[in-house]
DNA sequence: CATGAATGAGGGTTCATTCAT
DNA sequence: CATGAATGAACCCTCATTCAT
């Protein structure tokens, strides 16, 4: 009998700490998707609490609870979006052996990303270098493939954080556009090319590798980028 | 009698709103170069005014005899740079004909603008587009030079936009970098070449160019840049 | 079988109710142990609750389970703490017959408690005279020696109330000396040596009664003022 | 002319700034009565601000223009006390040469002077030691009466720390006993007798000390004490 | 009874702006 | 025009209390 009883409350606390984590989890999510939406529309400095936990359906309180500062949020999405995009584009970038075509192929569908995903857009305009210096995407990914490509001698760039100044600064320049004016069809692979001859691809093989059919950009229904904010 | 008088009353006004006018383009000025400082050291969205009024050592109420509201001290700020910047490095520019040398001289003096005067950097790095889109730079003068380099046949860019994309983003993630990290002595030319080969200038020939003199970036004392904040 | 069954679950409840009412009674006192910590080392007015859940170690609804507010749990510290001075100083005071020996009997040990346990002073200094003003220590004991001592003739004080004022102040303040700096070794008997002769007592006689020997302060291992919250 | 006009600015200056200091040391003054006022009748831990603004009848940022927080204030308050008491009683003490005569006319004019303003009594018991350990009422002014008295040996308390808490307990004390209970006519001078007494005077000599004449206790017009803060 | 996430009233604090001098 | 005290809306944050599990 102790023991039934004891294995009985045992189970018991362990069922409550699991339901408890297991709300926790879906608050915490609740919130950073509405913070990515209110950054994306207002801007990283905006007094952005009051707006997030309207959003979210949350009280005053339930926000401290999980985030201390306006920062710690900040960099709570930008982790979380820096980690998406690595969720979804990595895996099409490293079907390529090629330094180059992965460069091509990360730009072009980051930028069809954007396209398709505004919000992302706007977070990571408004939210400048910043938005994309947290996480490993620009720490680790984009210098991984940098350092392949001058490796190999695949680029000629003699800095390789010159290379990175090439790559990051555009994408967002080409962030601002997407939100701001329409862009021809072929903005991806035209701007992947450009990018790799800045790179020192020569023009023409640049054409083709920016060409290269690098597979469609598949975003999980439940992906932090769905979440407009305009439904329940 | 009362000619003389009307008269000499009327060069008392004259008389007295020259200083007048003077006095108040002085306190302007010391405020905009205030709010240069501040903004770049403390961002945008910052408590400005007090900073601002410590900075140029004036009284709060002053502040609202030349500035309405912030928005209007920052595009006032925005301005400034802006026309400081052509006042500076359109001269160099100009010299050339070639559009490609054009582009060249004035991305390569713009980094070194920035190199020399870390506070224009951090500024146009803390204040985003916004603060290079006021003004004429952004509007005129570098589209003048793309859309030149396009009619005649020196880049292959298909699209001025990403042309102008893929110029400003660089630069402003170069900003960022100069502020960061050291450089190599010949990131401003290496850049260049980068940016020219971006475009469709084949590697050689941007390498050439980006390695010409354009003559050194001159400074005037007076120069808004020029004002740190630390001295009187 | 009816009856027994009957009588089986009345002593199945009554094992129950025994073992739940011991629990109730174990966690009651465990919050208020830790309460007086808090009280005495955060003040009356501290954010109580979370500082006394986290010291006891129970979750949150628990402590309102026990008690409904935070005055409730103040005022159970401050009759636990009377009681327990009661129960710790009372047996030694009436020992004595003469109503001056007991004042000083009184007065001394106390301070000397306070020596040993300074979380039982600060308790006392942070709260104030409510924290002395519950429970029969003010309101009984002491008025009970100062009638005697009057009707005695021992004391010459005009007015009860005064005496009391003259009692109970010094104490406080005493309690504020003690956190606050050394005191000489004999504070304690030079301290109910004054306290007698501001009732009345002459200075020779108050001398000799407050050298006398009171017996040494007893505190049970399991008191109240034995805990201090840095062990389990 | 130039002189003239010169000089006039000056002037001009010098009469601005002399109206914003009246100005504000009037507006100081408001906050310090009415916060002597909130902090007696609500305790020194009150959320405070809001009701001192509303006393004052200065808005909330107001408040922030003098104080920065809570504990300032009522440092503020309890300096201002101190000096205040000190204003009032020391002209009598320093009249008796006797530092017995001293302490008795110290603590019986306090007495008085909390009997005729009970808002100073208020926020003496409130406040606890700490509303009276700031400025020089108790750091310089009663060590300097009972220093002498040792020195003469008019007393023969063994410690001046003792012979401080057996002053000061005893006025709280009795302060909270004023506030609670009338008291007898004599209260005052019985007061004073029995601390002497617990110095070391002798019974007889401390009743003819306590009984003499010292003078009423003048209190200025403009004086802290006299604002209650009903009318306007 | 224990648990701990959620709540939101009730404070605190800032800072752009006004206005009397 | 310069001055700087006063303003108060708009934030920020805490913590006693509730309640579903």
């Amino acid at each position: 009998m102790d023991i039934l009883q004891n294995s009985a409350s045992v189970e018991a606390i362990d069922h409550r700490s699991r339901v408890a984590m297991e709300r926790r989890e879906k608050t915490r999510a609740k919130l950073v998707r509405s913070a990515l939406v209110v950054f994306a529309r207002h801007g990283v400095d905006a007094k952005v609490i009051d707006l997030v936990i309207k959003q979210a359906g949350v009280a005053r309180g339930t926000f401290y609870n999980y985030f201390r500062t306006n920062d710690e949020l900040f960099v709570a999405v930008a982790e979380d979006v820096s980690s998406e995009i690595i969720r979804i584009v990595d895996p099409l970038v490293t079907r390529q052996e090629d330094p180059a075509a992965r460069i091509a192929c990360g730009v072009s569908s980051v930028i069809r990303l954007a396209q398709a995903y505004p919000i992302f857009a706007e977070f990571v305009v408004r939210g400048g270098p910043a938005s994309l210096s947290t996480g490993s995407l620009t720490s680790e990914v984009v210098p991984r493939d940098i350092g392949a490509g001058l490796a190999l001698g695949r680029f000629t760039i003699p800095d390789p954080q010159l290379a990175f100044d090439l790559i990051v600064g555009p994408v967002i320049s080409a962030f601002y556009t997407i939100l701001t004016r329409p862009v021809i069809e072929t903005y991806p692979q035209d701007f992947a090319q450009s990018v790799l001859q800045s790179l020192g691809v020569t023009q023409e093989e640049a054409r083709q590798i920016s060409r290269m059919e690098f597979g469609t950009v598949a975003v999980p229904e439940d992906s932090l980028f769905s979440y407009t904010g305009n439904s329940s």
